[in-house]
DNA sequence: TCTGGGGTCCTTTTCCTT
DNA sequence: TCTGAAGGAAAAGGACCC
């Protein structure tokens, strides 16, 4: 990528002191956008994006293989029409959301309110592509940037070279375009003196848009909006608060820390009220280590311990291996293992089990689980299985892998 | 009504040791 | 031997996020 230049910075930047400028940066309708990318035709029409890959997705695929997805006829893409089975949205386009369809929904349901929308598989890897993508467009400009998942990254502007200029806009304009250069996508930045407030800036002026926050404008730009907006603050808390009487991010700021600290635990009370103040002085992170590695898989029916025993023993057992050949690839070994399940009842059930040292051999992992499982309540169906390694250490950096044994060794006793 | 998958972090409970 | 306090680690559950 052809080096950025930057506008000579005004004699006043530097002699200025320098504010803290923390950007957040979020992807428009990320995974929307990709697929409109490779499927123009969609344009304005209800596309929904979820669920499983099934053979009514077969034309689609041939057609990606092929590289000819972009002349697909309508008529060949899936409708959400008819569909049966579990599975939920993740996301869906503004034509569809009119229609009352949006994230998390049941795909089931949302065949009922919208059954013309088509229906597209997420591809995660091509999400993941334009992921690294766009990352790289920011650090070519901006080094001092913290990953916050597929589509949003933090940007500590402080102390890059015009990050100071209109409050950060300059530079936020520069990025944008590298983005759109590197992908032909569009993302919202907003600008504030933390990541907490720069968060909810970055919603200020969606799509494409770029806000810049002050610290002296809480009360007029914060404070007005809902409790819910604070990032950390979701369903549970919100209902919590609301049944206070506590709806907006100023009512919340009015209540004592006392009193938060009474109402919610010392430590999430202090987080509220610093939150309400607009305080917040965690640093953008340039690097982070896992903690744990996991997979899951939810079944297409409910399966009955006993009954379905081989079926659910095969499903573990690959869901070890998978979780090991993941450590494998990317170098560590995990201390602890656990299980997680989730019964007929949606309720979740999970153990755990500590070993003597760290592995990321996949009967060693079977082992433990299946030790776990000895310990878990199995008097209802399962919907879903999961295995999970915690307590993640690099490779080398600690003991040798526990357990090392061919990997197809054995199978457990219980299922 | 129906609720995926992969994570992090926090709180509470339980168990063990001193 | 019993009881209780205290503290830490592990286990379990749950909230939240993307």
């Amino acid at each position: 990528m052809a080096p950025v230049l930057l506008p000579a910075p005004a004699p006043a930047d530097d002699a200025a002191p320098k504010l803290r400028r923390i950007a957040h940066l979020d992807m428009d309708a990320f995974f929307a956008s990709v697929e409109l990318l490779r499927y123009p035709q969609l344009a304005g029409l209800p596309v929904v994006i979820g669920g499983r890959a099934r053979s009514a997705d077969a034309a689609l695929l041939e057609a990606a293989a092929a590289g000819t997805q972009a002349g697909l006829p309508l008529a060949a893409f899936p409708r959400l029409a008819g569909y049966i089975g579990r599975g939920v949205i993740t996301t869906a386009t503004y034509p569809a959301r009119a229609f009352g369809v949006g994230s998390a929904m049941g795909l089931m349901k949302a065949a009922r309110l919208c059954p013309q929308a088509i229906l597209l598989p997420a591809n995660f890897d091509e999400y993941r592509r334009y992921s690294r993508l766009f990352k790289q467009a920011v650090t070519e400009i901006a080094p001092h940037m913290e990953d916050r998942g597929i589509d949003e990254v933090y940007i500590d502007f402080t102390n890059v070279p015009g990050g100071q200029r209109e409050g950060g806009r300059v530079l936020a304009r520069l990025i944008q375009k590298n983005i759109f250069d590197a992908t032909g996508l569009t993302c919202s930045i907003g600008i504030a003196p933390n990541k907490l407030l720069a968060k909810m800036a970055s919603e200020f002026d969606k799509p494409n848009g770029i806000a810049v926050l002050h610290a002296h404008e809480l009360a007029e730009r914060i404070w007005p909006l809902a409790c819910r907006k604070i990032n950390g603050i979701g369903p549970k808390a919100g209902d919590k608060l609301a049944r206070h009487g506590i709806t907006t991010i100023g009512e919340l700021a009015k209540q004592p820390l006392a009193w938060l600290v009474a109402h919610f635990g010392r430590a999430t009370g202090a987080w509220l009220h610093a939150s309400a103040w607009g305080r917040d002085d965690r640093p953008v992170q340039t690097h982070s280590e896992p903690v744990s590695m996991s997979r899951e898989t939810t079944f297409e029916r409910d399966l009955h311990p006993v009954q379905d025993r081989r079926e659910l023993g095969a499903v573990f057992t690959r869901l070890c291996e998978q979780v090991a050949a993941d450590l494998q690839r990317k170098g560590y070994v995990g201390r602890s293992i656990g299980i997680k399940l989730r019964r007929a009842d949606f309720s979740t059930v999970t153990r755990d089990h500590t070993l003597a040292s760290a592995t990321q051999d996949a009967a060693a992992i079977r082992r433990a689980a299946g030790l776990c499982l000895k310990r878990a309540p199995l008097d209802q169906r399962l919907r879903l299985l999961g295995v999970r390694v915690g307590t993640l250490t690099r490779l080398g950096e600690s003991a040798e892998p526990a357990g090392a044994q061919p990997a197809q060794a054995r199978q457990a006793q219980l299922f």
